[in-house]
DNA sequence: ACCTTGTTTTGATACCTGTCAACCTAGAGG
DNA sequence: CCTCTAGGTTGACAGGTATCAAAACAAGGT
């Protein structure tokens, strides 16, 4: 493969691999820094991290639309919006069964962003 | 008394706890997602993601603004606008000596971000 | 004191984003 | 076929944000 060196591409958030050089241990390129923002930024709205949060969180690992849009004073359209954001960024997926709909998380995403963050070195894979 | 249990609290971000039950055991409550979300938010600029590392990463636990602005074609101003939300975020923090100001990151508050985003390793495929 | 360099603050402006109302689409059932 | 419900899409609008130029502020050197 290629040297590890800077390999912070988002690329794994949409395919699907480990990755991620903690930032306290290596400067993010900026082309890493352009694919991987929007990911943070999904995050950065108090709406979205809840929905990712009962989304990852979701018991059978996954959770219907139906179940996420009562939980929040906004219409169903804005929720709508928010998931696809989430779905654009690679956060999650989601799936039409019937007539509903069912989110799932993308754990390689999560814990992409999560080994940027780390402060101290292996604690994960 | 404060609850300890739901505690992702950013309070710990200014103050300086350890903190946060990853979001795939648990939902993230609408207070508390609305006290992180700024954190994320900062970190979803392409420039500020990359700012953060640059402070995260320097070698000597800080780094000059001096070191910081020609990284970018950015204007100072603007550099300096967002340096600002990352401290206003407490992400990081800033010392003037001298003619030069400092910035270096504050680790439980990406300690904090990284243990919200954690995937328990051991579910995977 | 006066410049010189480094950093932040202050407008000003163009763009982006969260929100809703209204409308459209996809299945399930009659 | 038609209708009903769950979700998503579109259009519009208020508020937020990234950016720069200009000015202000801080330290050092002259």
């Amino acid at each position: 493969m290629s040297k590890q060196q800077g390999t912070n591409n988002l690329t794994d958030l949409n395919g699907g691999e480990p990755c991620c050089v903690p930032m306290t241990e290596q400067r993010i390129p900026a082309e890493t820094a352009a694919t991987l923002a929007p990911a943070f930024k999904a995050l950065g709205d108090p709406v979205r991290l809840q929905l990712m949060s009962m989304i990852a969180s979701a018991p059978d690992g996954e959770i219907c639309v139906c179940d996420l849009t009562p939980a929040f004073d906004l219409s169903g359209p804005t929720i709508s919006h928010h998931l696809k954001t989430l779905r654009d960024t690679g956060l999650v997926t989601s799936e039409r069964r019937g007539t509903w709909v069912y989110y799932r998380p993308r754990p390689e995403a999560l814990r992409q962003l999560a080994s940027l963050l780390a402060v101290e070195p292996a604690t994960a894979v």
